[in-house]
DNA sequence: TTGACATATTCCAGTTTAGGAATATATCAT
DNA sequence: ATGATATATTCCTAAACTGGAATATGTCAA
């Protein structure tokens, strides 16, 4: 198989770089028409449309009908799947939290890090 | 152009499931040979190798020699890139932060959302 | 109804991707 | 040197992605 299914996982979602750029004007300007966010961040008015199809399905923003408009709104709840994700790694990555990790250990268990699977 | 440069960006290193996989095996593993990963995740040889070509070039592993074998290793500081960037939507996720921006915001100046730019 | 406006959809081209199979490279043991 | 082991690389195929152009759909105003 190719790939996976596709555009309806957030990770996916996000991982186009105009996508981020999209959520990022969503969440300072609100509540926004296409034309808008095509305009603010120069992009063409049917990659845009296409950007929020694909975000939406992600369950990233969220659509409203006002007249001949579609008004985006930011669905902030899925981003958190990926803040979680990434928490998930969060005793690796400073000093800081190594020093508090380091401390934790001691208190507790052995260490997760440095052992090896397949001898 | 058809698509962005591609795999240096971490965004896009972790949007695969089987990538996301190996960094989570990383973490709680330690440093790992492709064989054992591969393994682990039920993952032919080099389906894994590639994976973690692509995790490498993003930054997110490292890899180190050891013998006829390569050990990689999780490299998590890109990873807080992420988790920084989803960061930035916390106020929008969560009742209690809503209450809490609810509560900055009326002491401050005025509602961030709820605003359109292209009347 | 007609026309302007806002957005979505379709079609196309070039590029990228993941995975499988086979093969290459490197390293250890004998 | 030979063979076994560990990993990387190449070649291939089917699918998917993005962006552009053109077109369709829907909605308001006169």
């Amino acid at each position: 198989m190719p790939r996976p299914p596709a555009s309806k996982d957030v990770f996916l979602a996000i991982a186009e770089p105009q996508r981020r750029e999209i959520l990022s004007l969503l969440g300072r300007a609100g509540e926004s028409g296409v034309g808008a966010i095509a305009l603010s961040l120069d992009m063409a008015q049917p990659a845009a449309s296409k950007h929020l199809g694909v975000l939406r399905e992600a369950g990233v923003v969220s659509v409203r009908r006002d007249g001949r408009r579609r008004l985006y709104s930011l669905q902030a709840d899925r981003l958190r799947a990926v803040h979680e994700w990434t928490r998930t790694f969060e005793r690796y990555w400073s000093r800081q939290t190594d020093r508090i990790k380091a401390r934790a250990e001691q208190a507790a268990g052995p260490a997760p890090h440095a052992q090896e699977r397949n001898p």
